[in-house]
DNA sequence: GAGCACTGC
């Protein structure tokens, strides 16, 4: 195989795929129901050993060492004497648990016993394992959801929570939505006081810990994919340690990978401390004379649970590659010239890159196709998720006899979605990211070197249907090099929304909370001036009646909250409603394939001279009037999709502001008709952090003649980096784009490649309106 | 001259 760099080692180092979803099996009938195993009741109380269970409760404190994680599972069957509880009424006899054939049915005793005698489990799976579909079922039928507490499982993607719940409730022979159930924004299957298991997003079970902040309705939490580390699992893991010292009787189980298992192991490792609740309550010393089991073992169990996936043989470059993508594209086309047959999937880091790699893959189709020798056709396909919908269904459908897909995708292939029929991954090994920089307040998007532990998520993908290769387009030297897991997401982002949600938590003191991962005491300490800005806390950092618990209800940016809030005075709620709808979904507009022009022709019919908010105002009016047509929508390039779910937002947010007292429930909101000075005045007073003005434009020496040159805006607000102010530029994305309004704010500001911060969703206010608007930030320059 | 990793409430 020829490939730039010299070729691929072959054959490398063999590797499995670490971790991932596992419910692509298909389903399986049968499996009786089994009675006895049930829970290791400790009324007969006393420390109990497993033989076969040996238990890691190291309180180390080093974490990256994963000896003593894991143990063998002893032969099952083998429960110590007492280990057996009294039998419990039977579940509905006409259901099935489980599907005994996975291999984490092998566990089942080990598991049920581990959960009843810890506070904490932690099960360490691979893909196909099965723990996501099996473990719940193994405690629903060991008697963890009697008298009314349900099992809850937590997702960090809506897919997953609900195509799950759909297969659990199809294997053990009920409907959705009676014993298993489901709850996402927008969406839930349940029944009170009927559902037992409930697969749930995790961003749903922290909205439910607004109204109810132990989780009294449930006795197990099952945190699932935990090692993906995003902000809501992080957020989550920590209100769990707390929970935990209140409510003895709940039992976390954590489901991860292999490399964050002993971080997790360490973090909820509470054996040494002395518990909150030092002293039991008279009800509690009433239960425990009632022969109720005592307190768990602080220490977690780790339990590894081996998968079942396919080999898949990783290979890498002899010597670096200049292009990455360009190797990569070269890398398929050896793989389509000279290997077996199966789809090939290239990971890369964003829609550019996807777009030039289909471009040469399409050359290389045309000129394979002219020779001959070679039957099987090349099919190059791109995906990320700003692609239509109708583009995306093409990637899931199988290729046409005769024809072999070559999928060039982002992280989105990562974890997301799942393509059946790969067998082959190209890995460009970077990866775009989110950081942030709290001395400026800034996001960006960077591309960075990828993690070895998502590379082995991305070389996972090619081992589900039979062994599989990846290539990697790097050295195995530098492959070495890279970072053994991701940054964890709090500590590279801004942090406005999730202290603002803790804060309404009764978190009084952010800076102390036990975090997972600590973020920089520099975002901290931004996140709360933000809030404090708004309104949002007051003198002492305590959550404001008024805006605070507002905002906190309200599911959106704290900024685009307070416009919402503030449009009621101004008259215009009916307007910001909308608007903050829109603002909350993405890819309204659905660029075509090479219709760059045409799609900003449809958008020049919309465009309004305030800016992007009362443009996506105009598109919404239209959709409206053209009778909400997914035809009219596709016509004007607009994501018929994405307009759909900012109705159903719409709704969601006018009903919680009525349930909230914050509109009146009887009749419609304050509308300001054709008028849009009132909307625009909304968004200035939430997002006046996001001022900006004109400063200059600056002209590049090597343009040519008639150069419009670049306008430059710099931030109203005081950043830390004062010496060297950062410099913005409108986003060209936005109807502004060309021209040069005074004082602006924007909704999004990203940092591109070049350095420049690019700002998106911007609109042209009048600086005197922040002035008037928010008088606590912004006041009239004095005479010099 | 410039075009947007991915989730989620």
């Amino acid at each position: 195989m020829e490939l730039p760099g010299g070729g691929f080692l072959r054959p490398g180092s063999q590797a499995r795929s670490a971790f991932g979803l596992s419910f692509d099996r298909v389903p399986q009938r049968g499996g009786q129901r089994r009675s006895g195993d049930r829970p290791a009741s400790a009324a007969h109380g006393g420390k109990r050993k497993h033989p076969a269970v040996a238990v890691d409760q190291r309180s180390s404190s080093s974490s990256d060492d994963d000896d003593g994680v894991s143990f063998e599972p002893g032969p099952p069957g083998q429960l110590p004497d007492g280990a057996r509880g009294p039998d419990l009424p039977p579940m509905n006899p006409s259901y099935r648990y489980g599907d005994p054939s996975l291999p984490v049915s092998r566990y089942r005793r080990q598991i049920l016993y581990l959960v009843e005698n810890h506070a904490t489990t932690i099960i360490v799976g691979e893909t196909g394992s099965g723990k996501t579909t099996q473990v719940p079922q193994f405690l629903l039928e060991a008697g963890w959801a009697e008298s009314g507490f349900c099992i809850a499982v937590t997702q960090p993607r809506r897919v997953a929570a609900t195509s799950v719940a759909a297969r659990v409730a199809e294997e053990m022979g009920c409907d959705l939505g009676t014993t298993v159930g489901y709850a996402v924004r927008f969406d839930n299957a349940l029944s009170a006081g009927r559902t037992r298991i409930k697969y749930l997003t995790d961003g749903v079970l922290l909205r439910e810990m607004l109204d109810d902040p132990l989780l009294t309705s449930y006795s197990v939490i099952i945190v699932d994919e935990a090692h993906e580390r995003s902000l809501a699992t992080d957020m989550l893991l920590g209100l769990m340690k707390k929970i935990q010292r209140r409510r003895p009787d709940l039992r976390l189980v954590i489901s991860s990978a292999t490399l964050e298992a002993a971080k997790l192991r360490d973090f909820f490792d509470t054996a040494g401390t002395t518990p909150a609740a030092t002293s039991k309550s008279a009800a509690q010393r009433r239960a425990g004379a009632a022969g109720e089991p005592p307190s768990p073992s602080r220490s977690p169990a780790v339990i590894t649970v081996e998968g079942r996936t396919h080999p898949v043989q990783i290979h890498y470059l002899q010597s670096p590659a200049p292009d990455y993508v360009r190797a990569a594209v070269e890398a398929a086309v050896a793989i389509h010239c000279e290997d077996l047959p199966g789809d090939v999937l290239i990971f890369l880091t964003g829609q550019d890159e996807i777009q030039t790699a289909v471009g040469l893959l399409e050359e290389h189709a045309r000129r394979l196709a002219g020779s001959r020798g070679y039957s099987t056709k090349m099919m190059p396909l791109p995906l990320y998720a700003g692609l239509p919908g109708a583009q995306q269904q093409v990637v899931f459908r199988p290729a046409p006899r005769g024809y072999r897909k070559v999928v060039a995708a982002t992280n989105i292939a990562e974890t997301s979605l799942t393509l059946e029929g790969v067998v082959y991954v190209v890995d460009c090994c970077f990866v775009k990211q989110r950081c942030y920089n709290p001395l400026s307040g800034l996001e960006g998007l960077l591309v960075a070197p990828l993690s070895r532990a998502s590379a082995a998520q991305r070389a996972g993908r090619a081992g589900r249907v039979r062994a599989g290769h990846c290539f990697r387009m790097c050295t195995e030297q530098d492959f070495e090099a890279l970072p053994n897991v991701t940054v964890p997401e709090m500590q590279r982002s801004n942090l406005v929304s999730m202290v603002l949600q803790l804060k309404a938590l009764g978190i009084d003191n952010v800076m102390r909370f036990e975090w997972l991962a600590p973020p920089p005491a520099e975002a901290l300490v931004r996140a709360l001036e933000e809030l404090h800005a708004l309104k949002a806390l007051d003198e002492d950092a305590r959550l404001t009646r008024d805006v605070g618990l507002a905002l906190a209800a309200l599911p959106l940016e704290p900024g685009v909250g307070a416009a919402l809030l503030a449009s009621r005075a101004l008259g215009c709620s009916e307007e910001m409603l909308t608007l903050a709808a829109l603002m909350s979904v993405q890819h309204v507009w659905a660029p075509a394939q090479g219709a760059v022009r045409a799609l900003d022709e449809a958008k020049a019919k919309f465009a309004a001279a305030e800016g992007d908010g009362v443009t996506l105002l105009n598109v919404h009016r239209a959709w409206r009037g053209a009778g909400r047509s997914a035809a009219w929508a596709q016509r004007h390039f607009l994501n018929h999709h994405a307009l759909f779910r900012a109705d159903e937002a719409r709704e969601q947010l006018l009903g919680l502001m009525r349930r909230h007292g914050l509109l009146q429930p009887d009749r419609p909101p304050p509308s300001c008709e054709r008028d849009m000075e009132p909307v625009c005045r909304a968004l200035a007073s939430g997002l006046f952090m996001n001022a900006a003005v004109f400063d200059r434009t600056e002209y590049n020496p090597l343009a040519p003649e008639g150069d419009p040159g670049t306008h430059v805006y710099r931030l109203v607000r005081y950043t830390a980096q004062r010496t060297n102010p950062i410099k913005l530029r409108i986003h060209n994305s936005s109807v502004l784009w060309r021209s040069t309004p005074s004082c602006i704010v924007y909704s999004t500001v990203q940092q591109a490649d070049n350095g420049w911060y690019e700002m998106q969703g911007v609109t042209a206010v009048q600086p005197a309106w922040l002035i008037e608007l928010a008088p606590h930030m912004f006041h009239k320059p004095g005479p010099a």
